[in-house]
DNA sequence: GTCGCTTTTGCAAGCGTGTGCAAATGCTGC
DNA sequence: GCAGCATTTGCACACGCTTGCAAAAGCGAC
């Protein structure tokens, strides 16, 4: 590395011919400092090219202003919209992201929330995995957040945000019906998370209180590839489904384009398709998917709103947000 | 905030029952401490949960942990792609991610380095954006070094990774002419950014060599609704292109879409297609687009490697990495 | 000029860590 | 037991910053 270090705050102070607190007050709003001496230090640290110190900052108000993210699959549609939202969130409200990702092992949730302490981050947002209880605990213990994002969990303490998913489903359900479908499916991933397995529990069951079956059919992780793959299972059975809702947009993907291109069939005439999360894709004109809406902004909003808040510590704080239904041309009628 | 700080080296020490110094050495690498005393302060941290404070740790050792990844878009299949894989590599080096999003405002980069800066971040990736050249030389005098991805740009100091964009944009000419195609046109955004620029002019001045002339077409930022706009605007032309090169896979997949569902054209018997990023979505079934593979793993050992590496300091770095071509099925022939 | 009051300023004590240096400890061979 | 040596340990200072506290400075009124 360079010889040259920073540019420190006692620096500063010798050429502007202040004291070091005077600096340093410049620099912390709110703090007591005359007009004069203000525009002495300001000029001083323009020449000098200096910058606070965030580390030391951090280590004296125990504070770092930094919000670790935690995060797997982040080249996947969903997740880096929600990326997006996050980061803009956060710098309007003066944090900066750290950003972990956890798609190696089974413990790097872990390794991850231990980073985030590490670097005393003012908190957490876990958007993937789930960390073991003893990590969080400690977390919590020491002051910072956490927050649950769609992965329901029943610790107390940090804010959960979650969708209606179990109500998604069962609208979805009435739309493939009235739209004449009675052979429903349903096709999910293996990845059993909490919002997935709801969305799967509500759609069977809104069905069954219609007095209907529907053929459950899972493959791999939540992507394109395991779309195509639950096609292949569904579509080959000697009843094929009339409707078919995807717990994700991705799986929706696949499935549409397997169905099309290798069972030759056409959406939705023969078959309707629904899809979850509203990723860019499912508006292309190649797919048209009706599906449900995240609403990543106020996702972020209200994750951010909460961190930042000066109250609202230790109560069992859960925020329910609605999936607006996006309709699209892959179910019949509308 | 809670009352209860973080566990301290102090505390860690007197339960112990050794001095400060040993359970610090302890959590240093490579520094001298007996097994014994080791195991007493192993389980002393352990009991109390202790964790080394980085903040204070980078503040001594000069030398944070922290790289910045500076990045637009981050939504985008390719971008979103490629911070999965920094990350990765980041991780894997022991260093740790913070991400700053710079989709607002222009002045947003140099307000994006400066936080890094603040930060005093080890180094900093900048994805997008070109920032003002007095900050990257404040980053650099300081110490810290950068890397630029796709930003071809005449500073001396940063570590510079491009594609051979021009030489990609010549071969996929020369398929065109193979697939019988005579008619070529060139899609791009409106964002003008080097590598952009060059698929461009490398395309043009192929086509050229054979003695063909380029239809070029800009319209917006680099994304599918400007793939839309740019078929709309080439196909409606008195004399239509029949092989068209999209500068991103984005406006691929927009100008395939228009095409086929606005113009009822057939890709590729009436109009040859190609793309550049192999993003996901130019695997899947409606597309099967022939494209330019970015080697987004590759290009991320390099950045982190160059990053971490001792030496390799001021010398003027450029990397010219090679693009693949995949094939599939939007060119006729092969 | 002096008094009372408000605002500004400087001092110094921290925050939690790494590390050079000297003292202490352990080990080996007589 | 003791000299000679390698290893471990503790002390104390440094890193760059914030902030309580008291001294200093400004200001208006008498």
């Amino acid at each position: 590395m360079s010889q040259k270090l920073f540019v420190s705050a006692q620096e500063v102070a010798e050429k502007a011919g202040v004291s070091r607190s005077a600096v340093s007050r410049t620099f912390t709003s709110g703090a007591s400092v005359s007009p004069k001496t203000r525009q002495k230090v300001l000029d001083a640290a323009d020449a000098l090219g200096y910058h606070v110190n965030h580390l030391a900052r951090g280590l004296m108000r125990n504070e770092s202003g930094i919000v670790c993210l935690i995060v797997s699959e982040i080249g996947t549609p969903y997740r880096s919209a929600l990326l997006r939202a996050l980061t803009q969130q956060l710098q309007n409200s003066g944090k900066v992201a750290m950003l972990i990702n956890t798609d190696r092992s089974d413990g790097s949730a872990d390794l991850a929330l231990r980073q985030a302490i590490r670097y005393r981050a003012d908190a957490s947002i876990i958007l993937s995995g789930l960390p073991d209880k003893s990590i969080t605990d400690l977390c919590l213990k020491n002051g910072q957040r956490l927050v649950l994002i769609n992965r329901d969990d029943d610790r107390e303490g940090p804010l959960k945000i979650n969708l209606d998913d179990a109500d998604a489903a069962a609208r979805i359900a009435t739309a493939f019906v009235r739209a004449g479908c009675r052979k429903l499916a349903f096709a999910n991933s293996q990845a059993g998370t909490p919002s997935l397995m709801a969305r799967e529990h509500g759609f069977v069951a809104a069905a069954k209180a219609m007095g209907l079956d529907v053929m459950v059919e899972r493959f791999g992780h939540t992507g394109y590839e395991s779309g195509r793959a639950v096609a292949q299972q569904l579509l080959t059975r000697k009843e094929r489904p009339d409707a078919v809702f995807c717990a994700t947009d991705l799986l929706a993907c696949g499935f549409m384009d397997a169905a099309r291109h290798q069972f030759s069939m056409s959406v939705p005439d023969q078959i309707c398709v629904a899809g979850f999360d509203d990723i860019e894709q499912a508006s292309w004109s190649s797919y048209g998917l009706t599906t449900f809406a995240q609403p990543v902004d106020m996702t972020a909003r209200e994750a951010v709103s909460w961190l930042v808040s000066e109250t609202a510590e230790s109560e069992n704080h859960t925020v329910r947000l609605h999936a607006d239904l996006v309709w699209r041309t892959s179910i019949r009628g509308g």
